[in-house]
DNA sequence: AAGTGGCTTCAGGTGTAGGT
DNA sequence: ACCTACACCTGAAGCCACTT
């Protein structure tokens, strides 16, 4: 029997010490089902969008991953859709290409560019890519793209078909930005190009890509500084914002001390 | 004090190869 | 036709040193 509690000297119960932003994000999404909740939070934040009866809600959004996914072997409309949305100079000029060659031209490696199917814009590489896209604007609008298929917002409402809220959940850290790696970093810089920011390409998803209109909102601990791209919302406000009658006894006692500490 | 960049670890997705 | 193991890549996050 392991007694790191004991060693240790932390005696709480783990939720009394948990600080695992998808934790409070299951909290909350858990919370948003309940009764009023939904409208209770969504004016808490100032949605501009009205609920109807077509609403849901989502954790670790990845619409376009499924989506793809979904299509299934359908090389031909893979090809059309990216053209259609990401309708830069190299893509045009791709159509005659094999799909080995489509794949290798956005540097597919994981493990290999595939010559049976033209493989998710997620898997696209931006150091290999780097070398056959020479356009600014087309290299950053790629890297975009691709970066879209690859985010997972923490929590989304659709408030209908065509209206979202997107919530990112946040303890510790702040918001990120693309690209991630030195080496991708360092073609930004040398090419020029400012990073993007995580909010940036969350807008660029909804509304370029899925056609979506949405608002952009952050969960943090503290802190109230609202930047151009998104809000925020404090934790203890959010959990005070809702209704919690005949929650399990820990979440009970896990809410009181969110919003009081 | 807050932000940035580099480094590390971890978890998960993807396609292939090789087995049954 | 399925399954499993495998290799490779990526993003998230934490930590630390450094800058502003």
């Amino acid at each position: 029997m392991g007694d790191f509690r004991e060693l240790s000297g932390v005696g709480e119960t783990y939720w009394a010490i948990n600080r695992e932003e998808r934790q409070y994000a299951a909290i909350l999404y858990h919370l948003l089902l309940n009764g009023d909740n939904l409208p209770r939070f969504l004016e808490l934040i100032d949605c501009p969008y009205k609920v109807d009866e077509t609403w849901s809600a989502y954790v670790e959004y990845a619409y376009l991953r499924d989506a793809w996914d979904k299509i299934g072997n359908d090389n031909d409309k893979k090809r059309k859709l990216i053209s259609a949305l990401l309708n830069t100079h190299d893509v045009s000029s791709l159509e005659s290409a094999s799909v080995q060659e489509w794949n290798e031209h956005f540097g597919v490696g994981t493990p290999v560019a595939s010559t049976a199917h033209v493989q998710s814009p997620s898997r696209w590489s931006l150091a290999k890519f780097d070398a056959n896209v020479a356009d600014n604007d087309d290299f950053l609008a790629t890297c975009q793209f691709k970066w879209a298929f690859n985010i997972k917002p923490d929590i989304v409402i659709h408030t209908d078909n065509d209206h979202a809220v997107v919530i990112e959940a946040k303890c510790t850290a702040g918001e990120g930005s693309y690209p991630s790696t030195t080496p991708e970093k360092d073609i930004f810089k040398r090419r020029g190009l400012p990073y993007v920011r995580q909010t940036d390409v969350q807008q660029y998803l909804f509304k370029e890509i899925l056609g979506i209109e949405a608002v952009f909102r952050y969960v943090v601990k503290a802190g109230t500084a609202s930047t151009p791209s998104y809000q925020t919302v404090l934790w203890k406000d959010a959990f005070a914002a809702l209704e919690h009658t005949g929650a399990p006894t820990f979440l009970t006692a896990w809410l009181r001390k969110l919003v009081h500490d």
